[in-house]
RNA sequence: GCCCUCGUAGCCCAACCGGCAGAGGCAGGCCCCUUAAAAGGGUCCCAGUGUGGGUUCGAACCCCACCGAGGGCACCA
């Protein structure tokens, strides 16, 4: 640095130097701990008691080894300006962080190197620490934990313990104690269908079978079901950790469908109510939409064809029915299997077998070894097998043959369809395949070009004795159908939900362990038992071997086998759960890493907490109702979209569930949700197409060169692969924290991507330091701070200002409350010059607009100005609305829409007095000469727009 | 294939739910300061809103079609 430099600028060393010592003084004096209004971290309440409540969150980083980089803090510094808005205007804001930090990437480290994941991730954990305490956010660190912590997943076992002790009830609409059920079925309440045992009743079976018709009705439930077994990963994974080219969202291994017993939640039961609270959240359109296609309700009708149920969208279709398809793992398959080929069977019905036993067998085993990925990869050509049989349509009463063929999935509607190929694409296909009769029933337009016709018409060919369908459009036919089917009982109306249960079991060391024991001997045995509350948490043990074995990529028959398993140890224990000491083993599977995520928010409302998992009343002051339908909940959340259906759905579904049971008064965890946008930044191929470190590639004439040689730029996430990464503590480091957080929020609104630029960052240090040479002497290090009358324009420029930067920082458009916030620095420079006096009033709200952004220099400026609190807690300027209309405006005058004049009016003139001022003005009289006037438009302080020909 | 979001200066982005297209920043030009350079300060430059229609006195904004980018879902009956 040279000599020339003012000894007191704002520069980056002297940022630094700022930074750190305010962050050392906001720990000193806990500047940012929020109190509760009740229990162990009250202390303070008295001071916010009056003041309304504000809960902001993003969403908790996993702590992985890389760290932080540029991309991440977006959200963070987001919610960090919004928190540090609301504090300084009035209300009590909780701003914590925590960490998700149960999960495979810890684990596969553990796994090469040895060391148990817990030391990894403790490590990592303390790195992001401190490069989010370098940032300067505000969080309430007292409130921070991980959710490895055992007084932590002590509650999210007693949460699952709770779930498990629940079941839905259907009438209700809601989940009710178990014990509730027992008491319902013994006073003869029908079980839920499938529950019982073939032809029994509840008031005939023992008690072990009674368990096991209550435990079938539990909301965390056991059930023997295909699931997504990923060999490569050596576990299974939920439907939403599945690609939509059959592969782990992890890793990118091959999943296969795969019969296993696992534990299973009865999300589905809440499908509806998730469904319709979305209306009920102040979320972005394209969010709730995800949500909605995942939930993917769809209205129709069951039609029963004989014994074999089908689910249709379109009843109005059943003349042109013309074969039936069951799922391969249909139960049905197997009575409806017949003995012998028919005698004239068409060759490609038979899949070349004897007997369509043999048919059914081989096409059932090819049907599960078959990833997901395969009936990808193999173009979706339709496949299948005849059964042998034949069921009649209850309509026409013809019959029809009964196909099974992967294309219809066992887990969607009744696992089993009627085909309609002139009305649907997929059954048209098929049909052409096996030489299927095509029946049209909808009327397509003239010059159709042939296949299924999916368009809308009137009906045809879809009349007989009993119904009469020609003419009438898709709704009036659907209704009429359905009518008739309902009435001679051959089917119903019915809703259903492209929602699966959530698979909750994996084979995996690094989670929290299930919270359930299995008796080893007497007539129970094998049956699931919750470990009772006090016995909680089940602590992970310590293990030789971290990893779950694991098998070849595309191995689909061989089987899991939980880490947990070989800890002989721990897996049996002897327990008195009541009836005496007995030997129990313990559930060997693990919770997904979704599950610590679930109820994370709840938990910061009082980590230490160790009689309950949220003390109620914290509950209700922060997350609880505001009355007038209002859901409640956190009332802003920030993260990345591509948690949309996963965390998000799972979180939802929990929350509703302890909602139900009565242990929280909102009925949704997140009132209002904004995603961040991403910062991606370019990336440099060479010419050998490898990439190039982008910080050392130079920019000439539109061309990019590193190291003298022409490379190509691509734009791409920020990593280590496209060796394009850039830290905060590179930019922190260079510029100081403040600039980092100015510049990261000037970009654009926070829900939008945007590139990152290194060297556009330069413009937020020189604005900064503009702000600073304001209040401070650059050559004397004096407060330039005086007693001064401020002229009037100035104070227009003040409160036009505040005006601003409010709007920008209530909708979260940081980018405006800079630009407003620059625009002011721009115009008291050029007043005040870069010495002498400064109207006190100008320094210190100048210095408070630009808190939340800034807060390190708006610390020591506010310091500086001679205040001893914190500016953190300094009221924010409110605009005085005179002073944001002028007495006088200019408005445009135009001519048939174009701008013709600009004419200065009084600010509140009414549109009259625009017409007759604009009329007289000598131009506009001049261009109207010989025209005749159709109408005039005035609009009070915009315009007016004169209408001639 | 279906659904959602978005196209405004060389680049990032504004424009008050239809009213004069430009606030702020980056880059670039010029000037001041400086022996010089950097830093700093000042000032200037550039678009008519992806394309084509429509509605309207008036459209970046509303409607239709197309083009382009990004995202979600995808044999869901």
């Amino acid at each position: 640095m040279s000599e020339t430099v003012p000894p007191h600028r704002y520069t980056p060393e002297l940022a630094q130097q700022i930074e750190l010592a305010w962050q050392d003084r906001w720990e000193a004096e806990g500047t940012f701990h929020t109190p509760n209004p009740t229990g162990s971290l009250a202390e303070g309440f008295d001071r916010v008691a009056d003041r309304p409540k504000a809960f902001l969150m993003d969403m908790f980083p996993y702590p992985s080894g890389a760290g932080l980089h540029v991309g991440h803090p977006l959200g963070y510094l987001g919610t960090d300006v919004t928190s540090r808005f609301l504090r300084m205007d009035g209300h009590n804001v909780l701003h914590p962080m925590g960490y998700d930090a149960f999960g495979l990437p810890a684990e596969q480290y553990a796994v090469q190197t040895g060391q148990h994941p817990r030391v990894t991730t403790e490590a990592n954990i303390a790195a992001i620490s401190a490069q989010l305490r370098r940032l300067g956010v505000d969080h309430d660190r007292r409130r921070t934990f991980a959710t490895i912590d055992p007084g932590y997943y002590k509650w999210t076992q007693w949460i699952f313990t709770q779930i498990f002790g629940a079941w839905f009830d259907d009438v209700a609409g809601k989940a009710r104690p178990i014990d509730e059920l027992v008491t319902e079925l013994d006073a003869g309440r029908e079980p839920a269908p499938g529950t019982l045992p073939e032809g029994r009743t509840w008031s005939d079976l023992d008690d072990v079978e009674r368990r096991r018709v209550v435990d079938a009705h539990r909301l965390a439930y056991l059930n023997q079901a295909p699931v997504n077994w990923c060999p490569g990963l050596g576990t299974v994974l939920s439907n939403e950790e599945v690609t939509a080219d059959g592969r782990s969202e992890r890793g990118n291994f091959p999943v296969f469908r795969r019969p296993l017993t696992q534990w299973m939640m009865r999300i589905t039961a809440y499908s509806e109510r998730l469904l319709a609270d979305l209306d009920r959240l102040d979320w972005s359109d394209s969010l709730k939409q995800m949500q909605r296609n995942w939930i993917g309700r769809s209205q129709g009708a069951k039609v029963r064809f004989g014994e074999v149920e089908v689910f249709t969208t379109r009843p109005d279709t059943l003349f042109g029915a013309t074969y039936l398809v069951l799922a391969p793992e249909h139960p049905l398959v197997e009575s409806l299997t017949a003995a012998a080929w028919p005698a004239d069977v068409d060759p490609r019905w038979t899949g070349g077998a004897a007997t369509p036993a043999e048919a059914i067998a081989a096409y059932q085993l090819q049907a599960s070894r078959r990833s997901e990925l395969d009936r990808q990869a193999e173009g979706r050509e339709k496949t299948g097998v005849f059964t042998g049989s034949y069921a009649t349509n209850p309509l026409t009463g013809r019959e029809l043959p009964v196909f099974v063929a992967d294309y219809v999935l066992t887990g969607y509607g009744t696992g089993a369809i009627m085909a309609v190929p002139g009305e649907d694409t997929r059954d048209f296909e098929f049909a052409e395949a096996f030489g299927l009769p095509v029946v049209r029933t909808v009327q397509p337009p003239e010059g159709f070009g042939g296949g299924a016709y999916t368009g809308t018409g009137p009906m045809i060919n879809s009349s007989n004795e009993h119904v009469q369908l020609d003419g009438l459009d898709k709704a009036a036919a659907i209704a009429a159908v359905t009518d008739w089917l309902v009435e001679h009982g051959h089917g119903e109306s019915t809703t259903t939900y492209k929602l699966r249960d959530w698979l909750f079991s994996r084979q995996r060391y690094w989670g929290e362990p299930f919270p359930v024991v299995y008796a080893v001997d007497g007539p129970d045995a094998d049956l699931p038992v919750a470990v009772p509350a006090e016995q909680l948490p089940v602590l992970l043990p310590d293990v030789d071997d971290y990893s779950p074995k694991t098998f070849a990529d595309d191995d689909a028959t061989s089987a899991p086998e939980p880490p947990l398993s070989r800890a002989t140890e721990w897996t049996t224990v002897t327990l008195d759960l009541g009836d005496g000491p007995r030997e129990y083993r313990r559930e060997t599977n693990t919770m997904p890493n979704w599950a610590g995520s679930c109820w994370y928010y709840l938990r910061y409302l009082d980590p230490s907490d160790d009689s309950h998992f949220v003390d109620p009343e914290l509950e209700a002051y922060w997350m609880g109702p505001r009355g007038g339908g209002d859901v409640g909940g956190v009332d802003l959340y920030v993260g990345g979209v591509e948690h949309a259906v996963l965390h998000l759905l799972y979180a939802r579904f929990w929350h509703k569930v302890l909602f139900d049971l009565g242990h929280v008064s909102s009925e949704e965890p997140f009132r209002r949700l904004v995603n961040q946008g991403y910062i991606s930044a370019y990336a440099y191929t060479d010419a050998r197409g490898f990439y190039v470190p982008a910080a050392e590639v130079v920019e000439k004439d539109g061309q990019f060169f590193f190291e003298g040689q022409p490379v190509n730029r691509e734009y791409g996430k920020i990593g280590k692969s496209l060796k394009n990464m850039v830290t905060p503590d590179e930019m922190i480091g260079a510029y100081g924290a403040d600039t980092f957080r100015v510049y990261e929020m000037s970009t654009g609104p926070l829900e939008q991507s945007r590139p990152w630029e290194t060297k556009a960052v330069v413009g937020s240090q020189r604005l900064l330091q503009r702000i600073w040479r304001v209040v401070v002497e650059e050559s004397t290090g004096e407060v330039r701070a005086a007693d001064a009358e401020i002229a009037t324009d100035t104070l227009k420029a003040l409160h036009r200002a505040v005006d601003g930067v409010r709007d920008g920082m209530t909708t979260l458009r940081f980018n405006i409350a800079i630009a407003r916030a620059t625009e002011l620095t721009n115009h008291l420079t050029q007043v005040y010059g870069q010495s002498g006096p400064v109207p006190r009033q100008v320094c210190e709200w100048l210095t408070l607009l630009v808190a939340p952004l800034a807060p390190h220099l708006a610390e020591e400026l506010w310091s500086r100005l001679g205040h001893d609190g914190s500016s953190a807690w300094a009221p924010f300027p409110v605009a005085d609305p005179a002073y944001l209309v002028d007495d006088t405006v200019q408005i445009a005058v135009q001519v048939n829409g174009k701008v013709k004049a600009q004419l200065d009016v009084p600010a509140d003139a009414d549109a009259a007095a625009l017409e007759a001022t604009a009329l007289a003005d000598p131009r506009i009289a001049e261009l109207l000469a010989g025209k005749t006037v159709r109408k005039v438009v005035a609009v009070p302080g915009r315009l007016v727009n004169v209408v001639a020909n």
